[in-house]
DNA sequence: CGGGGTATGATCGTCTACGGTATTCCATCC
DNA sequence: GGATGGAATACCGTAGACGATCATACCCCG
């Protein structure tokens, strides 16, 4: 069992980071430092290096003497992040599944039975679990940096996931994409895998072209 | 022109990514925040801020309440920088030729040749250059999210190379590669330029992986 | 009435000083 | 010899201050 030890400006980093993909920092604006750190009741140290991760991360943007501001969306990004997860997220995927643990793979299984029972309650719960099964999917690669990448990925998408996609006919449709992607998952069907994520990871672009064609 | 304003926190980001990458700040050691502070003349408050990103790039890791330490390197770690810069760079080069602007090629063909200038100077020198002209083959296409990724990349490989491959056939060869792909480049040749490039950068890994199997 | 320069206020970026606390290491003791 | 305990070290976080810079509103002048 590994005690878990986090500094400050870890949970600090990730809090923000929930704040920025469920909208309640809106987009464009700009954030205030003294007056998070005293909502969130700490001191600007912690907040600022939080920020400073989370700018590389690709989540805000800072302009000096003027503060960090939630990074923009927009169409052209969408089609980057879905760009970059097609050519790195299914061969990831497919190379994982074979490699799998017993662990990993009761691990995978929750974060899908997770997913799965969450499918109802609120848009950004939702969005959460479905990342950390796809994250689920590629971790047991045991390749850190695919599996970083992977995750940023995630959450970039995340936030327009969350933003655009009202749980429409969607959530049916995802759900049973993802049960068939997971069972050739399990079955270490590689191919499979890789075609089924693939398809996957476009249909969701799709949807999200759509919302966005329309009223944005 | 652009008037250039950066936070000190951003300057001393790529001072101390310098030093990991020469290895001015060697491998697994601890980082002593409040001696390098001094040393570089600032406060530990841009420190810690620019840590904290160098972390979130993979050049730094942090156990918390005992401190940063440099990552360590290692074999694996190499296959799998270069399997990611093979399957987003090629493609992302080729496809920024096609729509590089003329500044964007008179940019290129400076990276070109500073990079062709500085081939007889100090290896680290040369590896700043030669990431500068990967980039410069990138950026063109105007994909943020992607030359950002490339040029991480690019800075982790960079550690690899600059520690373990002397300069000694190699530098000729890579030179004349690196002629070949940039005029296929200039010509818009986006197969010619996928290839090249692809055949580029497993050449490089296929040196890194002769050097580390050897007395590493 | 409009525009350019200026005053003002807000916020950021950085510094300094300080205290709490976790980790490490070593000496001591059973 | 291993466990206990304590001192030293360095990290983590707080608090407050200050100059620099940006945005805005104002004022003066044409």
């Amino acid at each position: 069992m590994s005690i878990v030890v986090r500094t400050l400006s870890d949970r600090v980093f990730e809090v923000v980071r929930e704040q920025i993909l469920n909208g309640k920092l809106p987009n464009g604006e700009p954030i205030r430092q003294d007056a998070l750190a005293t909502e969130l009741g700490i001191s600007k140290i912690p907040l600022r290096e939080a920020l400073a991760r989370l700018e590389q991360e690709g989540l805000l943007i800072n302009h000096p003497n003027r503060g960090y501001f939630v990074q923009a969306m927009s169409r052209e990004q969408v089609d980057e992040i879905y760009a970059l997860r097609l050519s790195i997220e299914p061969p990831a995927a497919a190379y994982a599944s074979q490699v799998a643990t017993d662990d990993d793979r009761a691990h995978a299984t929750q974060a899908f039975t997770a997913l799965d029972t969450a499918a109802h309650s609120n848009l950004a719960d939702v969005a959460v679990r479905n990342r950390e099964f796809h994250i689920a999917l590629v971790e047991p690669g045991r390749k850190v940096l695919t599996t970083q990448l992977v995750e940023r990925l995630a959450v970039l998408a995340e936030r327009y996931v969350i933003a655009h996609l009202a749980p429409a006919g969607r959530d049916a449709r995802a759900h049973i994409e993802h049960r068939a992607l997971f069972n050739a998952w399990l079955e270490r069907d590689k191919r499979k895998v890789e075609k089924l994520l693939k398809e996957h990871i476009q249909g969701t672009l799709k949807d999200l072209r759509a919302q966005l064609k329309n009223g944005d």
